[in-house]
DNA sequence: GGAGGCATGTAAATGGTTACATGATTGG
DNA sequence: CCAATCATGTAACCATTTACATGCCTCC
């Protein structure tokens, strides 16, 4: 149930409308949480319902601003501080990589190279997006960078991890035979 | 729609009935991929349905035991080959991080001092795991270790940064003033 | 006047989890 | 004989995506 929790985040900082948390998960949440409008909106009533969050007058457009209660704020804290065990992983290249093994090895380095490319591609556009972004010295820019910076990080070991993975595939290894060297 | 092809890259490897997959799923592959038993009998019907697999006769305690067939193996290598460009992420412990600055600091900075405990242990579980298994040197063993490789450098990717991280908020860094050291 | 972005919603379908339900076999 | 594990399934619910649907407002 983290889009609730999401969405309360994203209003902990300043009120906004179903259009403008949208636009948020697309321009920065959306590298660690995506939603789409289809799931916001309705969401964003039920909400309305459990009281944490309150929806102002009908704007232009039917623009419709919503603002966190101290109960949203309060089940927010609640979420952020409850212990939570489920680290549940759910990442398609890595299961793919799993079954490589099925495709002559010439296809499975290209694979490999693909996904290298791909994360060195990532690598750049978070550069992008991080240089665009005027950081001030607020609690929330904060936090922002820092997970941004964690998206760089996870995207240059993926790149390392992929490239190595190539070459190990390439050079004939197997299992008992791979090269595991570890970063100092 | 990657459970199916999750199955069918296991049954790639050897024949299994729904228990023994979702057995694999519990033991191996869940740590990118998951799927209960609940899910995992009905996708066999349906990819019975399909052509991709076959059935078996029903064995001692009602077990049936499904076989990849050609169309399977074609259909596993058409995912496995086709680009895919959607890199979907769902981070739930970075969302929460992305919200700790409505956080007293203190606070802050236990909850990512505990993320960097949790893959700590992560990376111990990861380790004794791969002691466990005795690895020969097919190809599906090959992809698994370097799979598995994957796991230990996310995780001790991630441990560091939560680190890293603990200590900027620690410091009271806000985001002009971060300390941005890069591994060399 | 038209294009593009602002703004909100619903419906249908798919994917996934939790709970319910049942029974056979094996090993201690 | 009893507990654990093997073994399969369905139903209800929740989460997510895709598609359908509408209309306003601003700028060119």
């Amino acid at each position: 149930m983290s889009l609730k929790h999401a969405l309360l985040g994203m209003l902990a900082d300043r009120p906004g409308s179903g259009y403008e948390l949208t636009k948020r998960f697309e321009l920065s949440l959306g590298n660690v949480w995506s939603a789409k409008h289809s799931q916001i909106y309705p969401e964003l009533q039920k909400m309305t319902g459990l009281g944490w969050v309150t929806a102002g007058e009908e704007g232009a457009r039917g623009r419709r601003e919503y603002t966190i209660t101290d109960d949203g704020r309060a089940e927010l804290r609640e979420w952020l501080t409850a212990p939570h065990r489920d680290r549940n992983v759910r990442n398609e290249s890595m299961l793919r990589a799993f079954f490589l093994w099925t495709l002559p090895p010439d296809d499975a380095v290209r694979y490999l190279e693909g996904e290298a490319d791909g994360y060195r591609a990532a690598r750049a556009s978070l550069d992008a997006l991080d240089a665009g972004i005027p950081w001030d010295s607020s609690g929330s820019d904060l936090m922002g960078r820092i997970v941004l910076e964690q998206g760089r990080q996870w995207v240059d070991t993926m790149a390392e991890w992929a490239d190595w993975a190539a070459g190990q595939v390439r050079a004939g290894h197997d299992a008992t035979t791979l090269d595991l060297r570890r970063r100092p």
